[in-house]
DNA sequence: TTGAAAGCGCTAACAC
DNA sequence: GTGTTAGCGCTTTCAA
């Protein structure tokens, strides 16, 4: 029945007064054994539990986290998601998620967000932040993390993804290839991040130490998609001298890319070496050589970062990286003699 | 700077009481509209944003909804989830996600949740609920809705694993095999749902239905994952008369199934038909013909239906059953002659 | 139509 | 060591 006993409740069963009761809740050494077994046992007997809303209006403090991110369509936001709840288990910190598909969406969320009395602090993942936002996120002196994504004016953590591109290359490079595609999205892109160029940068960089010469018909650029990565890598290797190993941005491309070798006849590895990026769930099941993001580890780094800056507001911005790491499975091989 | 303004503050910029402001954000209409006005305008003057610890407190409401669900690596529960999200973006109730991997764990959760000062209803995903948890919960009124799961005395969304089942073995039937062969997890597991035994219930109906006598050489259980299906099928295929086809309980199982084709060089689908059971995403790449559980819909419905049952409390406890869909790809044809 | 004031449940400063 | 009490910011009677 009523098991919404309150502490004056439990003070009065334990013929004690309420401060005593909160005093052992909350840990003081001030209480002698004997009131402190009393109250805890007048706790169990009316089976208490705090009433959160009270002590937080009582403390300022929302205890909460709010985490804004993209749909949770994109298994790395997942992934990332359970690396802060991980972080934030045994933090007596709520997690709150919150998905925005567009960038009014997310403008408006920050607003809301950006509010001490709504939120302690704030996890951003793989969303670009505007002056106007950061501007009010500074003003109302809001705890924040970046995850995925660059704005030197809060703390963020973040992977190199041109370590990756080069990562990818090299690992080509190293079985042998010197004909090495490149396939991604749109490379500049305003509204995006920088991350596919990082990729390509990389990609650039490995070529360019192993001397080999860029060329530019083995790179395409396309709208985000299998198929459409499909198309694109058609194109490649339909070529008079075609590549003998694509790197593929991302690891749906590369399936993209699978695509096009099968439809090609062309055998995976022995006539066509194809590198992804990501290492999602797919990449598994398709043994796909690939480039890991640590993922969850970024969201438990970031987790934890934005629990120290909760409480060391003085905290200056830094920026983390996180090492990628490559992955070998069974699409990558040296190319035939 | 001071961006917590409170409604006193909003109220003396505004030159009247709390009460009118309290009256003017929560939309009375017994505020004329000259007075309703300076108190908007000075709402944004002050940049204000209400307190929600202190509502809270006063209303006696956490506007919260907690939802328990077992960690998200499984692309079924995140699915789930974003279908909950969706019902309550513009109900005004937050959405805190607690991922509980053990049912130990489940158990302090749900004891620490079944508490109306800490949320105003639970949503539970594909967890069992002990009777004592039970209990709990109805002794506190705690409104609860369950997503695929089953307890009579709450409300839950559910879907039909039976007719899932037969749907599957239907589909293979009608493409005239008689040999169909079943993989799955153990049947008989006390601490697990039983959907796999419900799909394989299924699965009889709709042999017998044809007319085709029951196997047993041609059924496997065991334990879940992808290698453990491989074996599974591996033994299945290798005795003299194998099947035809195979109806994997889960596309992880499925998945093992076409790894064991291969090793044995048989073809799919030419030679072996593959039907698996979820619809994950691999099974996209992986062109798996495939059973689908309307699982973004199973959150959605599951999130209205908790919303409607915080507010009328008296609502009955019902099943909602929803419909699974048969997902025809290119692993599944008919027999060779 | 508006204001004054009580009180939601908790913590912490102060008094004893 | 323990009790008394003010007050966090809000909503809502009750009175004007």
């Amino acid at each position: 029945m009523m098991s919404n006993a309150t502490m004056q409740d439990v003070a009065q069963r334990a013929g004690v007064s309420v401060a005593t009761v909160s005093r052992v809740l909350n840990g003081s050494d001030k209480v002698i054994e004997e009131t402190r077994e009393r109250v805890l046992l007048a706790c169990q007997e009316l089976d208490y539990s705090l009433h959160l809303a009270a002590q937080r209006l009582r403390l300022g403090k929302t205890n909460t986290i709010c985490v804004i991110l993209p749909f949770l369509t994109l298994p790395s936001i997942v992934e990332r998601l359970r690396g802060v709840q991980e972080a934030l288990l045994d933090s007596g910190y709520d997690l709150i998620p919150f998905s925005v598909g567009t960038p009014e969406l997310r403008d408006s969320r920050l607003f809301d967000l950006a509010n001490r009395s709504r939120t302690d602090g704030l996890l951003i993942i793989s969303m670009p932040i505007n002056d106007k936002q950061t501007a009010r996120i500074i003003k109302n002196d809001m705890p924040v993390v970046l995850i995925d994504s660059d704005k030197p004016e809060f703390n963020r953590v973040n992977v190199s993804d041109q370590v990756g591109g080069r990562m990818a290359a090299e690992h080509l490079i190293n079985l042998g290839h010197r004909k090495i595609g490149f396939i991604s999205s749109h490379l500049e892109n305003p509204l995006q991040f920088s991350s596919t160029l990082n990729r390509f940068h990389g990609y650039c960089k490995a070529l360019e130490a192993a001397g080999i010469p860029i060329n530019p018909s083995y790179q395409k650029e396309g709208e985000h998609g299998r198929e459409e990565a499909e198309e694109m890598a058609l194109s490649l290797l339909k070529q008079p001298d075609p590549p003998t190993a694509i790197f593929a941005s991302s690891d749906t491309k590369a399936v993209g890319v699978l695509d096009a070798a099968k439809k090609l006849n062309i055998k995976v590895p022995e006539q066509l070496s194809v590198i992804g990026y990501d290492n999602i769930r797919d990449a598994e099941y398709l043994n796909l050589t690939t480039i890991q993001q640590p993922l969850f580890q970024a969201g438990l780094v970031g987790g934890e970062t934005l629990l120290r800056l909760i409480d060391q507001p003085r905290m200056g911005p830094e920026e983390i990286i996180l090492p990628v790491e490559l992955v070998i499975r069974e699409t990558t091989a040296p190319p035939k003699a």
